[in-house]
DNA sequence: CGGTATATCTGAACGGTGCAAGGATACTAA
DNA sequence: TTAGTATCCTTGCACCGTTCAGATATACCG
């Protein structure tokens, strides 16, 4: 008994704090939707895992960028996942791309600070974390995917899906921002803003 | 004698320092391009034009936001002319919309941190300058101007503008903070692939 | 079971940031 | 010359990320 219950304990509780690193993660994720991007600092964070500032450290993560760096992660395989999901079972190929479009901007108004956090420049530099631009390319992937279906030159694929890309994320960004007001759309939502601009590529996605 | 001198003095070094905050923003822009936006703090500009930190407030700006939102907007001022000019001379639309986006594009990558200054995060709610917000949209405006000279409706060239503007946006962002290399492109250069891409609209631009 | 090693967390402190308050200073206008 | 005012400086606060030395609880081994 004491076995198990000392197994438990490491799970649950390992060491001093237990899975401060968990913790850490599930804690970031909900001061930044609650306060923002720039309200994430350590000493928040610490006060909210119920800890010292600097109990992050050497341990777990050895900088602020590698605890945004997790952080961020978990919001790459969040969109992935969700994109994934509202995807499934489109009937065409422009279908499943306007889905995807649809699902990345609803995220990013969903989620706002998370995404910020994601694409901003909050982490300085993304190269230090190799794992995080896989696991952001993953959504990456969902678009070239559907678009290497269609029987024209990779090439073109490749071509066509940093474009898509680019409008549905550049587009986000500005709504995101509240660089770019819904009222400048002509229509009445961002989705249906998407949809509409996704049918300019027309015979490119047939 | 001494008038004449007082009276340059007056221009050159009004009070103590003589027109700080023109010499402010003219620092900044120069820290900016040097050192990146992070390294763009009230103390490096204090020690830039030889003056207290604090030195700013209530006479000049209020605010850090201040500092950075004229520092913005001389940035929008530039990208706007600099657009315009290089759109002089176009013999249609669609080129006219090409050249606007690779101006646009060219600006983002020469002036990488003024460009993030304008369009990222930290100035930290662009709604207290209204000033800011018709200059950035100079821009925009050529755009839109470019495309209401098609014979289609109006709904439709605020559309496409909206789309384009995204289009051009998105990439370049992406491309400077660097979530995109240029090797996935598929073209040689940045500035092609803008070309190809407003391609893409094609019969919309005629 | 006991003792040592190691992973983990604490506490104090450093240099950095933006910023508020009040005192000093130089220009302006009378 | 003098009064007034705009400008700048000094001091100090709260917060930030981070370092380092030391305390503490867990894990491992005899």
């Amino acid at each position: 008994m004491t076995a198990t219950h000392k197994a438990d304990l490491q799970k649950k509780f390992r060491y001093h704090h237990g899975n401060l690193r968990e913790a850490a993660i599930t804690a970031a994720l909900e001061i930044l939707a609650r306060d923002g991007v720039a309200g994430l600092s350590l000493r928040a964070l610490a006060k909210a895992t119920g800890v010292t500032p600097t109990a992050f450290y050497e341990s777990h993560f050895g900088d602020k960028d590698e605890l945004l760096a997790a952080v961020a992660e978990t919001g790459f395989q969040r969109l992935a996942l969700q994109m994934a999901e509202d995807a499934t079972g489109a009937p065409s190929t422009q279908e499943r791309i306007e889905r995807l479009a649809v699902s990345y901007i609803r995220f990013a108004t969903q989620n706002k600070p998370l995404f910020q956090l994601m694409f901003g420049r909050e982490l300085s530099d993304m190269k230090r974390f190799p794992t995080l631009a896989m696991t952001a390319g993953k959504s990456y992937s969902l678009i070239s995917a559907a678009l290497s279906k269609r029987t024209d030159g990779a090439e073109d694929a490749r071509f066509l899906t940093v474009a898509i890309w680019s409008l549905c994320h550049g587009l986000t960004t500005l709504v995101v921002d509240e660089k770019l007001k819904p009222e400048q759309f002509g229509v009445d939502t961002t989705e249906a803003f998407v949809k509409k601009t996704i049918g300019l590529f027309g015979s490119h996605l047939a």
